[in-house]
DNA sequence: AATGGTTTGTTTGATAATCCACAGATCACG
DNA sequence: CGTGATCTGTGGATTATCAAACAAACCATT
């Protein structure tokens, strides 16, 4: 797996970024791919390159960080909640910029469900009914349950401007996971 | 005299940005070619696409500040002393980094010297010293007299992290050169 | 329903930038 | 000194991006 062209990285960086930028700015629906060019200096013949269409160019992001996400879960496989919630947050800070847009906009309820599903398949694994807290609980209704509360807080964190840092909110809702699982 | 490819542009731009940067990190004798394109994000090779060497890089940015400089007095040709100085000033404070960096660091003294031609050329079409002020006055002395204190000024106010606003040194600077032509 | 102004995809040929490899220069230092 | 390591210029082959143009789709307004 040889790396990417310089060029098609720079390019891509570029639009996704004009992208999100448009979105604080106006509705997705009323951004067009000229404005997406000229935001991020790039020919319009550019975008078509890489991708379909806006639709196509959201969902690669989403995709993208949906997947790095999962990453991180891997290999945080061996941490704690508190750890690894640490490398998750980390994460959303450093690209604050998407994750608020996509929590608080809603012309991107997509990914929230995306988020969600990704929390659920990562929390899976470390659910076990047969003893311990949730002895007699309905898995899946637990995972919801606990997969709908780390979204709420990420959510309510960007809301408010992100007011602690990410090591207090990976060790505060590291430890209401702790006492739930 | 069609506009120039929007990549050169792009390259350019990320060129000399990287070597700024640079120049506030390590001497400019210490800065490599590598050093610069690794910074810019660009390939070694296009550095030479469009300069002979790092001091041609250097060179060839002096002397394009210095050009819009110049074209920044034709257009306020009309304007007051401390009309124009604004201008100056406005144009010091949205390129700080080119210029707090020149007159601080010593590898490019030539810069300063290009810049001190350039005030007292463009000083001399206002200096009349067949009367008034200056009235039997030597006219290169004047000149260099008010030339290094300008840019005395400049480099005070970068040195000392740009403590007012452009509009106010624009009028200080312009008062006393109102009384002194 | 006709109109004029945008936006969209797509294509064209031209060219800037890429990567990689090279040989020579320069540097660091034992 | 000498010797490995880094940096420099330069070349060739390849690719991504460019500007410009186009017809079709999509609008808003009349």
């Amino acid at each position: 797996m040889k790396k990417t062209d310089r060029r098609v990285i720079k390019s891509q960086q570029a639009i996704k970024k004009a992208i999100l930028e448009l979105m604080t700015e106006k509705n997705f629906d009323d951004i067009t791919i000229m404005d997406i060019s000229e935001r991020a200096n790039v020919n319009r013949g550019t975008i078509y390159l890489h991708y379909m269409d806006k639709y196509d160019l959201l969902d690669k992001l989403i995709e993208e960080h949906i997947n790095e996400l999962r990453e991180l879960c891997q290999s945080a496989a061996e941490m704690t909640f508190k750890e690894g919630n640490y490398v998750w947050f980390e994460y959303f800070e450093k690209n604050h910029m998407f994750f608020s847009i996509m929590l608080t906009t809603k012309s991107a309820a997509h990914f929230r469900s995306r988020f969600l599903d990704l929390v659920v398949e990562e929390y899976k694994v470390e659910l076990d009914s047969s003893e311990g807290t949730n002895k007699g609980l309905n898995d899946d209704i637990v995972l919801q349950f606990l997969g709908a509360a780390i979204i709420g807080s990420v959510e309510w964190w960007f809301k408010n401007g992100m007011p602690y840092p990410p090591r207090v909110m990976a060790e505060q809702t590291g430890a209401i996971l702790d006492r739930n699982f």
